[in-house]
DNA sequence: CATTTATTTAGATATTTAGCTAAATAGCGA
DNA sequence: TCGCTATTTAGCTAAATATCTAAATAAATG
């Protein structure tokens, strides 16, 4: 979980992850997004690795990266939940009705 | 949105903002919850005001904080939501009646 | 008004992080 | 196998961060 935010605290990381929502992507072409050199790119990529948000998978001579939207979910969910924030389930299970109105 | 997630990536002010969720605490009584220095912990306190996550109001010679809960509820919102995470209203809409069942 | 209490600011240091270039590794195709 | 392409690793620097102690500020109280 601390890894998970770690990795979320730069915003090319967030970035990253938010392209990969769309699909799967190559490191070549996730690091094409961006006006930064590619070993930076790699150090990225292997800090979301760490936290275990990306999963890597070697296509020939290419390695295609692919979100783990679960785990994003997962720690996520349980950090808003600790809040009673309306993030999941738990918080908007209405009793009676119109009762958190 | 970036000081939000920068705020968050450290562990002892996540627990502060956790503490902070079941009402306003003073900048020492918070301290005391925490194996480092007042000083350091001011310098976590500061970092959760430019994040503007916290409030602190001066009662005599203390200094209360107080969670600003709409904020961290906006950035997480937004963000999970971004990534169709079931973590907002918007994608528990229902348009029609059981559109998404 | 001097003292005490709560907190922050200043100033120092050690660690971590983001970035770079250059070099190493690994797969592919001639 | 040689050379090409994709990516990572190594090694470095600069900037940011977390921490500390000591000093400054501010409010309350005798």
């Amino acid at each position: 979980m601390n890894a998970v935010f770690k990795a979320l605290a730069d915003p090319t990381r967030r970035k990253v992850l938010e392209l990969l929502r769309q699909g799967p992507m190559t490191a070549g072409d996730l690091s094409d997004q961006f006006p930064v050199s590619r070993p930076t790119m790699s150090a990225h990529f292997a800090v979301l690795r760490e936290a275990d948000l990306i999963e890597a998978n070697k296509i020939g001579t290419s390695i295609l990266y692919q979100l783990k939207l679960s785990v994003l979910e997962d720690a996520l969910l349980s950090f808003t939940q600790l809040f009673g924030i309306g993030a999941g389930e738990a918080q908007r299970k209405p009793t009676r009705k119109g009762a958190d109105k």
